[in-house]
DNA sequence: CATGAGCGC
C-alpha cells in the first residue's frame, strides 16, 4: 500500500498540484521501463483515490483502483484547525493550501525533547563539559526570552528618589502578592512594620526550588541582567554546607527585583522550575 | 519541603 502512511498534508499537496508524489516517482522507477501508465492519486473531500497499474499473477496488466477514507491524525488536530484559518496580508486571495511561490514544503522535522530522566542520566555521567553546556543553553534561552525586560547595568542611571511606578500592578499578573509598602502610593511611613530606615530591604526576593548544585555565582549570573545586586544569600546547612535549595537576592532597586520575579519565576533551571517571590523581612526584625 | 546571621545598645 504505497504512501498510505505518508502525511496527509503531502498527499493533499500533491493532488492539488496535480503531480505524483515522491513515493510514486520511486515506484515508477522501480517498474523499470515497463510501459505502464503512471499511477496517480486524487483527493476529493476526505476520499483519496489511488489508481495503479501492475501485472497480476497471470502476467496480465491490470488497473488497480483503491479508495481510502482520509482521517486526520490525532496529533494533527491543531494543524487541521489551523488549515481552516483565513489567509491574510498579501496572501489573502490565494486558494487554500500552500502556494509554491511563497511556501517551501520542507521535509519532516524531528524534534527531540529531553525528559527529566535523560537529564538525570546526563548528570550521572558526571561530564562537566556536558553539564556546563546544558547550563549555558538554559541560561541563553532565558536571556533570549527576557533581555527585553531586563535592565542593562552598564547603562544604569543613578537611583532617583521619584515616585515609582508599580511594576507589579501593570505586569498582568493578577493575584500576585505585593507588600503594601510596594504598592502605588505606599510608603514605609504608617506601615505596621518597624521602620529600619532602609528601603533597600524591600528589594529582596526569595528564590526557591533551586537544585542543590546551584552556587552563589550561578545565582549572580542568573539575576544580574535585571540590575545591580546588593547581596546574595544562599541558604546552606551550617555544618555540611549543603544547599538548602533556597536563596535571597538583594537588589539595589525594587523595580529590578520586580522584573526578576516576573521573569525568572517559573523558569526552568537545572531540571527544576524556579519559584521567585518577594522575601518577607527576616525573622529577627 | 523551604523566609538567611551575627551583632550585643
Amino acid at each position: 500500500m504505497p504512501s498510505e502512511d505518508k502525511p496527509i498534508a503531502w498527499a493533499a499537496y500533491a493532488a492539488e498540484n496535480e503531480k505524483t508524489s515522491w513515493a510514486d516517482q520511486v515506484e515508477e522507477e522501480e517498474t523499470g521501463g515497463m510501459d505502464f501508465p503512471p499511477s496517480s492519486e486524487k483527493v476529493i473531500g476526505d476520499i483519496k483515490t489511488v489508481i495503479d497499474y501492475k501485472l497480476n499473477k497471470d502476467d496480465k496488466k491490470v488497473k488497480v483502483i483503491r479508495k481510502y477514507k482520509l482521517e486526520v491524525k490525532k496529533t494533527s488536530k491543531s494543524v487541521a484547525r489551523r488549515k481552516l484559518l483565513k489567509k491574510f496580508g498579501l496572501s489573502k486571495d490565494d486558494p487554500s493550501g500552500p502556494n509554491k511561490a511563497t511556501t517551501i514544503i520542507s521535509e519532516e522535522v524531528m524534534m527531540q525533547f529531553m525528559s527529566n530522566k535523560e537529564e538525570e542520566l546526563l548528570q550521572d555521567q558526571d561530564d562537566p563539559t556536558l553539564s556546563k553546556f546544558k547550563h549555558q543553553l538554559q541560561y541563553y534561552m532565558f536571556f533570549k526570552n527576557f533581555k527585553g525586560t531586563a535592565r542593562d547595568p552598564s547603562t544604569e542611571e543613578p537611583k532617583k528618589e521619584e515616585p515609582e511606578e508599580n511594576a507589579g500592578a501593570q505586569s498582568g499578573a493578577p493575584g500576585k502578592y505585593i507588600p503594601p509598602s510596594l504598592r502605588a502610593g505606599g510608603s514605609a511611613a504608617g506601615s505596621s512594620m518597624p521602620s529600619r530606615g532602609n528601603r533597600d530591604e524591600q528589594a529582596t526576593i526569595r528564590v526557591t526550588n533551586l537544585s542543590e548544585e546551584t552556587k552563589e555565582p550561578d545565582l549572580q549570573e542568573l539575576f544580574k541582567p535585571f540590575g545591580p545586586i546588593q547581596r546574595i544569600y544562599l541558604a546552606k546547612d551550617k555544618h555540611t554546607q549543603q544547599s538548602k535549595g533556597f536563596a535571597f537576592i538583594n537588589f539595589h532597586n525594587r523595580e529590578d527585583a520586580a522584573k526578576a520575579i516576573k521573569s525568572v519565576c517559573g523558569f526552568g533551571y537545572d531540571h527544576l522550575i524556579l519559584n521567585v517571590e518577594w522575601a518577607k523581612p527576616s525573622t529577627t526584625n
